[in-house]
DNA sequence: CCGGAATTATTTGATGCCAAACGAGAGGCC
DNA sequence: GGCCTCTCGTTTGGCATCAAATAATTCCGG
């Protein structure tokens, strides 16, 4: 055992002999775990093979491809997409505009709202990159056929669904009322 | 459409329109991006629900969370389990340290390792923080059956297993004997 | 045993990340 | 026009994150 990579299977088994004593939800526990367990994978594998001769992040690439995928949009529902709130997206935004991916521009009737698009070398990068980025989510999917991959989408989307339309009411449910603790980080109010 | 958020559905039908032209691997590409919104709604509703009262991160759970199955481990052993680097690992354990919920101490045969552990007040809040913890995960995959839970998680335990065996190869392979361009950050050379 | 090679965990630097506070602008009302 | 409120994007503070450099220790050949 040491010295070595615990496989997945190993590690279900010591979390059956550690929880024996608990009734527990097994196997919504063993999707969640896994979920978390394949995005990092996925995500360490496309850093570092289509993105970074690019030097890109993941999160600049989602970016990248939001806007790729619907041209000209407001940053909130850029980060809505990239699934990143609005904070983080400023500052993705100006590292890509600081590499001359990315444009901003000012709504023509609204002065707070911020306009963002591809410039042509980042639209030139897109269409370069793309090929490369596809060809590692088919790597990473082989041992699964197409079917397979499918279910597996229309599964997580699914999860995706609950927590869109029942995810906010539940948290308030689970409050009952009081007030949740301020996270630890996070900007202090001046007085 | 404008000022909604965009359902998954007209996502997918604006990639079919933007990549008409492109040969591409569709359902592997749906699979990927799903994974990747649904780790990180299923993040965030975990974050807010069951860890924010305990102020708890994600990674410090995750950490808290291999301790408890698995028991005293060296660093790189836990930082392997959490799927996270043995630098960032330095850094959590430190957090958790400062707050009493892990030990730790030295190898007795070599100084160099580091072993790790829950302290009696970690193993408490494990014991109490748990249950609630599987309820969310439950939660979360109320849509789908047990069984579709399961063939969810072999699904993914492919893609990871995938990775685990062929990736490293695989990198090597895309990069063809030249060097990958060393990432922007990272700490420099002192010469 | 001595000195270099190998193997640990930690430090470092740049960036990512969130939520809450903030400031600038828009819109309604009188 | 002067306010008050609402709604944007940006700033802030505290962590998290990675890869490479570095420090600390062990191991091995002579």
């Amino acid at each position: 055992m040491a010295g070595r990579r615990r496989s997945i299977a190993e590690t279900e088994q010591a979390v059956q002999e550690r929880l024996g004593g608990f009734e527990l939800q097994r196997e919504q526990m063993a999707a969640v775990a896994n979920i978390h367990r394949a995005a990092a994978a996925v995500r360490q594998h496309l850093e570092n093979s289509a993105l970074r001769p690019h030097d890109l992040t993941w999160t600049g690439f989602v970016v990248l491809w939001v806007l790729w995928i619907w041209g000209e949009a407001e940053t909130w529902s850029v980060a809505e997409e990239a699934g990143i709130s609005k904070g983080t997206l400023t500052g993705i935004a100006r590292t890509l505009e600081s590499r001359h991916l990315v444009a901003r521009a000012s709504h023509p009737e609204d002065g707070r709202r911020v306009l963002l698009s591809l410039t042509p070398e980042g639209e030139e990068l897109m269409e370069r990159l793309f090929p490369a980025f596809n060809a590692e989510e088919a790597f990473v999917a082989t041992p699964l056929s197409a079917e397979e991959c499918l279910r597996l989408a229309n599964g997580l989307r699914a999860i995706v669904a609950q927590l869109e339309e029942h995810g906010e009411e539940r948290r308030r449910q689970l409050l009952g009322g009081r007030d949740l603790a301020p996270r630890r980080s996070g900007r202090r109010s001046r007085q």
